[in-house]
DNA sequence: GTCTATAACGGGATAGAC
DNA sequence: GTCTATCCCGTTATAGAC
C-alpha cells in the first residue's frame, strides 16, 4: 500500500468496495478493515457514509472533466467546425487515460464509476448530476456544431447513448472487461469513436421503418 | 391492487422495491410490508431474498427474451439476408410492448431490469447472463449475417453498445424517461435504431485517427 | 486525532403455534 | 400455508477515554 495518511487509505479503501459492492452493499466496516482504521475515523473525517461516497467520486470524477474540458477547448482551438470525431475521442480519452495509468486502480475506479451512473441511490445520482452537468452541456453544445443537420434535441438524447456505452463499458467485468482493453487506449478509443460517430451523424430517424409486415 | 395470491403480490412488491433501491437497498420486510404479508412467507414461498430476486428477475424478462427469438425468427424467414434495423428491431420492440402495455408497473419493470444488468452483486449477474446466453448468440449471429464485412469479433464488441444503450435508458429515471418515452413505441424504437444501426453498420476503425497533433 | 465501547436500530433467517 | 416471536448478526453513528 501507499505511504499515504488515514484520510486517503480511507478513499482508496472506500474506491474498492464501493467498486465492488455499491453504495448499499459496501459498508464502513469494510471500508474500514480494508484501510486499517477505525470505523469511527470516517465520521471524524468524512461525517457520514453518504460524505464518503461524495468525496470518493469526486477524487476520481473531477480531475477527468477537467482534462476533458481541456481537451475539448483543444479541439475547438484547432478546428473551426470540430469533427466527431474529435469530440468524442475529447470524451472518452481522460477516462482511458486514467484507467490506463494506473493498472489495478485504474480498473478499480472504472468498475466504481461506471456502477455509480446508474446507481438506484438518490444521493449516488445527485452527486453524478452535480459532477457532469459542465461537461454535459459543453460537449452537447460542440456536438451541435460538428452535426449541424440534427435537431439539438435528437443530439440530446445520442449523446446520452455515448454516456450510456461508456458507462457501461467501465462498469462490466469478466468478459466485457477485455472488450475494453484499458491498455491499449488508441484501439479502444479508436472501436469507440468508430462507433459512436456513425450514430451520432445517422439521418433523423424516420417514425415508422417499414419493418413489419 | 389486482386480486392475485400471496406469490404474486409479494413479486409485485418485489419489482417495486429492487427497482427502487436495488438488491441490497432493498429489504426483505419492506417487501412484505409492501405486499401485506410476513417476513416469514417470502422464505416460505422463495426460500432467500437471492431467490426472490431471481424469480421476480425471470418473471420480467423470460416472456421479453422469448418475444425477441419470436420477432428474429419472423425476420429472418421474411428475408434472405437480414437488414440491421429490422434485426435492431427485433431486439428492442419486446422491451417498449411490454413497458407501454403496463403503464406504471411497465416504467417500474423497465427501471427493475435496466438497473439489474449493471447490478455488482454476483448473484445478479450471474441470472443476467444465465437469462441472457441464448438471446445474445442468436442476434450475434444474425447481425454477423447482416453486416458481414465488419468482423465477428467487431460485432460482439457493439452488439455490446447496444444492449449498454437499451440498459441504460430503461434504468435512468428523471429526465431520461422523456428521452425513451415507452408511450411512443414507434418513434423511440426508430430513434433507437437509426442510432444503433449506424453504429453497427460503421467502417472498422482504424487504430489512429490523428486526431492529436 | 485516534481509539474502545456502546447505543440504537434494522437486517435475513428460522422455530413453532395455529 | 400463514402467522408471531425470536435469534443472531451487522449496520451507522456517537460518546468519551487517551
Amino acid at each position: 500500500m501507499r505511504p499515504v495518511d488515514a484520510t486517503e487509505r480511507i478513499l482508496d479503501a472506500a474506491e474498492r468496495e464501493f467498486a465492488a459492492h455499491g453504495f448499499h452493499g459496501a459498508s464502513l466496516r469494510s471500508v474500514t478493515r480494508a484501510a486499517g482504521v477505525n470505523v469511527a475515523s470516517i465520521h471524524y473525517h468524512f461525517g457520514s457514509k453518504e460524505a464518503l461516497l461524495r468525496a470518493t467520486l469526486e477524487r476520481i470524477v473531477r480531475p477527468v472533466n477537467e482534462e476533458r474540458l481541456r481537451q475539448l477547448d483543444e479541439v475547438l482551438a484547432l478546428e473551426q467546425v470540430p469533427s466527431v470525431e474529435s469530440i468524442l475521442t475529447a470524451f472518452i480519452r481522460p477516462d482511458l487515460e486514467l484507467i490506463a495509468g494506473l493498472g489495478d486502480r485504474g480498473a478499480i475506479m472504472a468498475r466504481f464509476s461506471g456502477r455509480s451512473y446508474t446507481e438506484p441511490e438518490e444521493v449516488v445520482s445527485r452527486i453524478i448530476t452535480d459532477l457532469f452537468s459542465e461537461v454535459g452541456a459543453r460537449f452537447l453544445a460542440a456536438l451541435a456544431l460538428a452535426v449541424p443537420d440534427v435537431s439539438e434535441d435528437e443530439l440530446r438524447w445520442r449523446l446520452r447513448c455515448v454516456v450510456a456505452i461508456i458507462t457501461y463499458l467501465l462498469a462490466a467485468q469478466g468478459t466485457a472487461r477485455a472488450l475494453f482493453d484499458p491498455c491499449d487506449i488508441e484501439s479502444a478509443s479508436a472501436r469507440f469513436v468508430a462507433f459512436a460517430a456513425a450514430g451520432l451523424r445517422a439521418p433523423a430517424s424516420i417514425p415508422r421503418p417499414a419493418n413489419r409486415l
